[in-house]
DNA sequence: CAAAATAGGTTTAAATATAAAACCAAAATG
DNA sequence: CATTTTGGTTTTATATTTAAACCTATTTTG
């Protein structure tokens, strides 16, 4: 992809690595367990290229790290870093609303189950320090201080910042 | 954006909506209050005719509504649904990622507030029924009812699935 | 050990999508 | 009633994606 977004926020640095077709499903297939460029390229149905182009960009933006297995070189496995294995929350909620809204009641094709206790996990949702979940109108979008004079501007002028 | 995945996965389902440049920047100027095309417009700074076609696309799959508000129509405010409200915990779990690691301690652009007691929202994380942390080692990919034989075999062979 | 298959790409051409600007009609504003 | 704003559509140039062919090094097979 391009990088379209030259805002600073962090939903456009996220979409600049991530917003496209291609990179989450690739995200997800590692966390499935897949390492190898054969195996992204068979589960996802990318073109060889752009997988290709985005694990590079993936690695170059430490998300994922490449590493050297066969005996003499030229075998490669793509892993997780931590960088990329905190990105859970946000395949989780993405899991999360598709099933609750892009299927009929209990059609869903692939459930999240609690390991041990082999329930379903609850919908994740924000909360507050002291677990209380919170709505979006319980929460306020505040300039961070890396907030430049048009992010503020942008914060500002919405009707959803610090009053 | 073109629909290029087939598979029955709700990542897959969902980046079929959400999985290009600008839809989810025009999901965050909706949660920031925006609902005019002109508002969307500068906000995002995506190209019209894009925004059009995204727009649209967001109407035509329940994420938006489109309410017509002027006196004689032509005028129309693009507001987000129940289904579009329940984006929540994707947008929160995006704008905490990226401001843990993409950009240095302390210099985020925006941060997530409490609007109650004013203290930052802590890190939205999947949790089981007794709201213990999971990680996604303690979490399991299932088959749902809605799996047919190509989903099923893609699980089973992950490392992740049922085992 | 030779042959065949696999891994991990790169290159190319055609199809598709995006960007930027121009254009337009209806409605609101002054 | 002239001007500006809104909410688009159209057009053209550019960039990206797709699909297939191609390539070389390494493994695996017989």
């Amino acid at each position: 992809m391009a990088k379209p977004h030259t805002q600073t926020c962090p939903i456009a640095a996220f979409l600049n690595v991530f917003g496209d077709a291609w990179t989450l499903m690739i995200i997800r297939e590692a966390f499935y367990g897949a390492t190898r460029f054969t195996e992204f390229q068979r589960n996802t149905g990318a073109a060889r290229n752009l997988l290709s182009d985005r694990l590079a960009m993936l690695v170059s933006n430490g998300v994922l790290e490449r590493q050297n297995v066969g005996e003499q070189g030229t075998r490669y496995a793509y892993r997780l870093t931590d960088k990329g294995q905190s990105l859970v929350p946000v395949l989780v909620a993405m899991m999360q609303w598709s099933n609750a809204h892009m299927y009929d009641k209990d059609h869903a094709p692939v459930e999240l189950i609690d390991r041990q206790y082999l329930r379903p996990l609850p919908t994740m949702q924000p909360t507050n320090g002291d677990g209380n979940i919170l709505g979006w109108a319980d929460i306020l979008a505040k300039p961070g201080p890396g907030a430049n004079s048009k992010a503020l501007a942008r914060i500002r002028d919405s009707r959803h910042g610090t009053p």
